[in-house]
DNA sequence: AGGTACATGTAAGTAGTTACATGATTAC
DNA sequence: GTAATCATGTAACTACTTACATGTACCT
């Protein structure tokens, strides 16, 4: 298989909860998925050309006026759980924020303190946006997904809430230092 | 400018430290920058190249016997500094565990435990080399860097503590489940 | 008739990995 | 002498984004 394996799951995955077409998929990978997947157009149109000649998508033709649904065929299902079982292998880490602070000295105490109430600021508008998807989600107690839905949503709000109290005790940390001064680089006992 | 700027970063990084060859280049990216950055040896060979024709590294022909090391030029020095400031933009998250739990009712209540029991296997193990890290830095009182080093390893102490903590919960709430029987969902117990 | 949202698709470029080929140096 | 490690490099491939081109449907 050529196609990036990951996107098929994401592709299947939508098209498991109903059919759509190429547009409804990416705007369902966007809202349901959107805090932990990411894809674009450029993905999933030719994902979905080669879900469909291998017989694992399939064009539903009833009903629509432009655009063409796609619906999940049998072969398809199976597919899915077969892809779902594969090992999770996420990419190597690739997080910007901590590798400018890592040469900090360089790039100054004020510009660390920026980048990091930054983060701080994404955090916390990341968990407002999971409360709000928390309960949208207990709201529906007939989803047979919901439970599993919401493990997601805690995994974000776990590492939302980590994320800004590590920066609130960077921020801390960091408020020690006068405006662009280095520590000193052997500190006297006394300064602690 | 074509190659990756955020390449760029790390390997100029690595020579603000100390000359080193491309293969120690890579040695200390691991190393040191191991858990939160990543880089092959086809990004940095090609990554030097295009450095020293822009004269931001230059090669200290002294001492060595194989292969020649690099050093930071003046220019390249500045150059860091600018690319420090650039804004932290990570790419877009790509989270495998957590699409796959998204589905997990598709995938099955076994099939999820053990994803997540791998995950907080691997939480925990990142937690101790951390603290490991930690102890090193920390047994340093001359190194400069040290206390921006250590908000690198914070936060990834932070990141670690909230993986194993949620880990631990869905484990706990997905234990109600039996071997792979989803939850009641609207249908009757019996209707297939 | 004009705008907005829906819809499809691709070309060009950027990013990154993997596998391979090759050889020098060091340690035993 | 030979195995491990140090060292350099590239070609082929996979993955992914962005920008663009194009058109339809619906609303006002």
């Amino acid at each position: 298989m050529s196609r990036p394996p990951q996107t098929a799951i994401a592709v299947l995955g939508a098209l498991s909860v109903a059919p759509m077409t190429g547009y409804e998929v990416r705007a369902a990978i966007t809202e349901t998925l959107g805090h932990f997947w990411h894809e674009s157009y450029g993905q999933i149109y030719p994902a979905l050309h080669a879900l469909e000649q291998e017989g694992l998508v399939a064009r539903a033709t009833a009903g629509k006026t432009s655009g063409s649904r796609f619906e999940l065929t049998e072969a398809g299902a199976d597919r899915l759980v077969e892809l779902l079982s594969e090992p999770a292998e996420s990419p190597p880490p690739r997080n910007a924020l901590l590798l400018r602070l890592f040469f900090g000295r360089l790039l100054g105490a004020t510009a660390c303190r920026t980048l990091i109430e930054d983060a701080r600021r994404r955090a916390t508008a990341t968990a407002a946006t999971l409360a709000a998807i928390r309960e949208e989600v207990e709201a529906d107690p007939t989803d047979p997904d919901a439970r599993f839905r919401l493990l997601t949503v805690s995994a974000g709000e776990h590492a939302a809430a980590a994320q800004i109290a590590w920066a609130t005790a960077a921020l801390a940390e960091l408020a020690e230092l006068g405006d662009d001064e280095t520590w000193p680089t052997t500190r006297p006992p006394s300064a602690g």
